[in-house]
DNA sequence: TATGAATGAGCGTTCATTCAT
DNA sequence: AATGAATGAACGCTCATTCAT
């Protein structure tokens, strides 16, 4: 309880403020108890923040991991399997939108918590990837551009709508973040195939 | 020149290192003055990392704002126009990796310098919309997509790519690292326009 | 028993790596019982450590008031005599290492240790100095030296001897560690009664 | 002039109240200075330690590779020289008693300036064990007592009577503070070379 | 008897900033 | 312009001790 009570309020902060902004003395303010009990479950700032990236990473790995769940090969499928797969990813996003701020915008910290990061960020990647190539081997995409390269701009695309999505930057006039994830990946799946131009 | 070369320092420091694990006394180490001499050139470490985002952002607006320089509309000239803007954007970021790698991973650091990271995003991605904008009235692209969300995923694609290009993190097997700007800027163009699914 | 156990925990750990370097929760470690339980046993830190004090110097001066033992006065007696209660001590000493080491290499304690400290030595170098007093009055030592000054000088020599012997340092080329109490006595004597000069 | 000024005070109170008791808190309040400025001068707390007990360790072993400064080898000259080293030891230890003091009472510290300490000690021991190979080359001394022992026997005879001399604990009514080095050095010389048996 | 979570004062250390020169 | 010694608030962390169970 007590273990858990600190981890939720540390994501939070750590999303909030930042690593180095965030106090054990803050956390253990609103958590209402000494600085020493901090020290009883943890034992230091970086094994919290390590922990916090390490459970988060192995949670959002498994949503990406169920992958396309399609069986047969057409695009309509594929379009439909890849709608849901993102609608799981932005639901989970919504769900631990402090620990996918964390990820998505937690650098500049000591190095143990950056290398957790790309780590964290490579392997959700490498789980894209497989997804690709499952699709590939399928027939239900083309071979035509490079494995490494469509994954990439599968994650960035992610990211950064995940990011404007729930804690901006976001221009002004943007009404980005009153969407459902349904739309978002609805409008996300659609630029994923058929980019700018449309259909 | 004193002043360029602390700012050199520290722009390098800040993107390598991370705000707060610069030292005033690491970045005046290096350049070889005293400690005290810092302060004659700049207020305070905050001070000096506004401007590096400032002066960053301004070069990099200018980059954006040359548009898509294209005069028809015929499909052919708006990938092409798009391609060159890309290879001038990857260009840039190669030419600057020091201040890419700030604005890009620049996170969790103190409030001021979020808000000005956030606002040189929201000025990059409000010159992308206006250029977005441009083309759908010469009828180079189609008013189908929010054109909000088009240039949040136009934002997000360049993002990820620089970053993953110049900085990583990538999987290890990715030989991103290698291209040319010019082989990006067509990969990602490609992307751009007819997505996943190719031509 | 568990009361025994923790004692001999204490004065291990304490004779190994000090009293400032042991914490209480090493203690409780080693012995399998929590935290709290050190407390039932024992008022505080301090006091654990003033009771192993205070016990190991009775049991030590129960062992040097035994005195020289000595009935009648050759110096050949007396030198036997000394003998044997220096390999008492000394095998004292090698059965009771882990006090001995506290108490001739622990310093810098708190003032009330450091007080239980000095005063055991100070009770041991009286207990000697009343052995040498019955020596002269029995007339096998001449008087021409300080009596307290011939007491220091002894103690000087034993807890030299014991320390070097027992716990080092010692130069890498000494094998002192090697010898047996008999022999260190032997030795010891001589040089007590004869000086480097010997014979 | 600061950076003496902190030595100073720091071997005095790591001699007077310990290396843990000592804060550096203390230091820099008797010194009058703000608690960084400490940190200006010095590495940690450990690095001051260390750098007492290695500068004190030099001059003490200066002191002591004199040697006996005798040229033929009488019996007499060999006491007299030996007494004159006893008394530049004494005299060295009286000018300089918070190192001594640190020197034979310091333990219990941490690892690498319990390190420090011990070799400090054997190097002195060594510096002895020379002298009397030398005093044995010469014919001063007999061979019939194994070096590194003797050697030991002197070093605890000097570490001891320094000790009682300069810092207690002495029995109360012991006048041993009150003797001057010459004194000393007479007093321990005879012990040293005739035993307690005298002349 | 025994537990172990909780406490909190206090420590060593860091570092942006100041200022007399 | 430049120095570098000095500042001091603030941080992460330790550990002897307490106390409800």
């Amino acid at each position: 309880m007590r273990r858990e009570q600190l981890l939720a309020i540390a994501v939070e902060r750590f999303a909030k403020f930042g690593y180095h902004n965030t106090k054990i003395s803050d956390i253990v303010a609103q958590a209402g108890v000494a600085q020493g009990t901090f020290y009883w479950y943890f034992k230091s700032k970086e094994s919290i923040a390590l922990e916090i990236i390490e459970s988060g990473k192995e949670r959002l790995l498994q949503v990406i991991r169920r992958g396309y769940r399609t069986g047969t090969g057409t695009v309509q499928e594929m379009v439909q399997g890849s709608q849901r797969l993102l609608c799981d990813i932005f639901q989970f996003a919504d769900e631990n939108r402090y620990f996918m701020e964390l990820l998505l915008t937690g650098r500049g910290e000591d190095e143990a918590i950056r290398q957790a990061f790309a780590n964290a960020r490579i392997e959700m990647e490498e789980a894209f990837k497989r997804n690709i190539e499952r699709a590939i081997e399928l027939g239900m995409l083309p071979e035509s551009m490079d494995l490494h390269l469509r994954a990439a701009l599968l994650m960035s695309l992610i990211e950064g709508v995940v990011a404007r999505w729930l804690f901006g930057p976001v221009p002004p006039s943007s009404d980005l973040a009153r969407r459902t994830p349904e739309q978002l990946a609805a409008e996300t799946v659609r630029f994923e195939f058929f980019g700018l131009l449309g259909i």
